[in-house]
DNA sequence: ATTATCTATAGATCTATAGATAATGC
DNA sequence: ATTATCTATAGATCTATAGATAATGC
């Protein structure tokens, strides 16, 4: 019964956050507006996120649930080139959806420790890491790096190329980030250098 | 007169905000404390620097200095190769050094719109992207993207790698810089896919 | 006289925390 | 009775700006 109240007051903070970061920013908003607009007080934004950080990490986890369904949907045994077309696919119509809020996103992301973080279920991260192991074992992939290490820069420069891409948007976000998929594939690819 | 004591006094401002910065963290620090060490009020520190943010671009700036000195003195028909290694080493022996401001000045790179903005002076993304131009026509270089969105792909995967490398430095930044560049150069290489 | 540089400070916003309320555990 | 959730608010810090000072331009 508490859990339940405290779990709705959260969302309800967190959806009024997204939309004034979206409407005001996220470093010019004020936290003022974020509590009226869901009929708390500052302090129960406080007690819900120490930062707004806070806020954009419990997005970045949002924005992780239909990749993850996808990519479990794969056979083990295809192709890494599969999984990472797929992942593109997905991450690309995720974030054109919500491009303002990206290169804030995309920033926390990256400084993550743990690249992305989990409160609960799976991530991203972690069912890429064993795509990307299971593509070595068959030896698809170059062995200069461990898989592991492969994966996280894949997450990276897909990150940093969307960051690029928000500050000067050309060609539609899908393709930047298969192109960008396509060369890190080639250059990690198997029989190393 | 009045141009040389200004730029002192933004000079003093600017040491004392990297020290602060460095003992504090960017984020935590107090502006009154930057203001207390330069001997100004804090208000000048606000003439000089609009935000926190426009002092980490200084340093940005700044560190680009010997990197552009030392590509600068590779002849033009060198190997992109030769290039990517220089200014990794170059990259990673500035960097190395001041890893705690590493995360905060690679976010800031990320998301300053012409990736690295000049105030004056040669900036690496320039002189890059003409090493990449010249490099295409040299056959070098795949043909699925324009030679200056690959050069700005190149330098986002080095901030990226970078910010990476913060979180968990197991290896020297050199070699994990110089292995970014080879699979890069790697996935980048001519007769594209 | 005008303007650039800097100080001083009012008002806005945030951070930290003491206390109220109501659910939970015993 | 204890604890989790939330409110109210004091004190800290920031942002915006009016004004002081001294260099510059005419």
């Amino acid at each position: 019964m508490r859990d339940k109240q405290r779990e709705e007051t959260r969302r309800r903070i967190y959806l009024a956050a997204l939309e004034i970061f979206r409407r005001d920013g996220v470093a010019q908003c004020r936290i003022e507006d974020i509590a009226q607009k869901s009929e708390v007080s500052r302090g129960a934004f406080y007690f819900h996120f120490p930062t707004k950080d806070d806020v954009l990490l419990e997005l970045l986890r949002e924005s992780q649930k239909p990749m993850v369904a996808k990519l479990l949907e794969i056979p083990k045994d295809a192709p890494l080139e599969t999984t990472l077309e797929t992942l593109s696919g997905e991450m690309a119509a995720f974030w054109a959806q919500d491009a303002k809020l990206l290169p804030d996103v995309a920033a926390v992301a990256l400084r993550a420790t743990p690249l992305i973080l989990d409160r609960e279920g799976v991530v991203v991260r972690d069912v890429l890491s064993k795509s990307f192991v299971a593509a070595a074992e068959r030896g698809e992939l170059s062995d200069v790096l461990p898989p592991e290490v492969l994966a996280d820069f894949y997450l990276s420069n897909s990150l940093a190329a969307m960051m690029a891409w928000c500050a000067n948007p050309m060609l539609p976000l899908e393709v930047v980030l298969k192109g960008v998929s396509m060369l890190f594939l080639k250059g990690a690819s198997g029989a190393g250098r």
